[in-house]
DNA sequence: CAGGGAATATTGCTGTGCCTATAGTTGCTA
DNA sequence: TAGCAACTATAGGCACAGCAATATTCCCTG
């Protein structure tokens, strides 16, 4: 085989692409481990916040996360038993249940987010000049329109839970 | 909690970062998928054909992908099994065993990487015109080597797996 | 050259997530 | 009204990775 191929531009790309989000990443989970949650409790925590009433249909939940909605079920298992979350049951529709951000909840994502943000900050954002920065987002905004991934990870849209059918 | 957290620039860009990484992981996976490979599988098949003599040994093959030697054990397994790698003793330090890349596997990789660059291409590369492509690049690079995360993942640089004792 | 500490790979245990199957619910249709 | 297909959540089985413990080997020091 070519031996090559280890220097083409694409993989060259692709691979810086992916050390600075796994970096991230990691320096994430640290801290989040700090605060007593994983990196998927935090996601569960953020999406479930930034939704009206703090809360979210399992199903939804797992639109919006990388999680398959047995995942869902088990995460949301675990924050339960820890108190940070709540299942309610849907009055009009007693197939759907609720995902509910306790106060403990809420009081954690509290205690997490300026950690979190501070980390951006400084391994991230900060790095890069303003127009770096901003160059740096519009190429990833195309990517990100690009692949598509719609109720993958819609992080900067709520992704428009379908229809919450009016519970 | 301040609500509007959720549209703090550094939670959009953080978001933006992943959503476009893990929409091209997913693309990957299902494109090794149809090659029988994990996306370990491939990274570990490309770590090791890149090194000298299609080989590594079993700790620097650790140091050089996201896995721990346990990790890496177990992954040498299962590719030796299906006739990918094989293991082979290092004469010189009883302790070291090489992974070493078969012929199969280098088949294996090489029926694997077109596509792989075609993606790439595709959704990643090609969305950008070159100057877009640069910045996005040299923003990479400055938080790749801001968070650096050393032997984690050094794709561009062979990571100069400390002394290989000259097995 | 004997012994202790570091290094290396492997194994058991545990945690976690996906896939599939299952049970309950809803809404449509004959 | 009864039946049926779609939807929702959960449970069981499986795969896989990390951590800690273990056995072996190496290297350095006395």
């Amino acid at each position: 085989m070519d031996e090559n191929v280890f220097d083409d531009p694409r993989i060259t790309a692709i691979g810086l692409l992916f050390e600075a989000s796994a970096g991230l990443s990691a320096r994430f989970a640290a801290q989040f481990e700090e605060h007593g949650l994983s990196p998927v409790e935090f996601e569960v925590l953020m999406r479930l916040t930034r939704s009206p009433g703090h809360q979210l249909r399992m199903t939804d939940l797992a639109a919006q996360t990388s999680l398959s909605t047995s995942g869902v079920t088990r995460v949301v298992d675990r924050m339960e038993r820890d108190g940070l979350l709540r299942r309610r049951a849907c009055p009009s529709d007693r197939r759907s249940s609720y995902a509910v951000v306790t106060a403990a909840g809420l009081s954690r994502l509290d205690a997490t987010l300026p950690g979190h943000l501070q980390i951006i900050e400084e391994w991230f954002t900060g790095q890069l000049a303003p127009a770096q920065l901003e160059a740096l987002l519009d190429g990833l905004r195309r990517v990100r329109d690009a692949v598509h991934p719609g109720a993958t990870a819609g992080s900067t849209e709520p992704a428009q839970a379908g229809q919450a059918a009016g519970c």
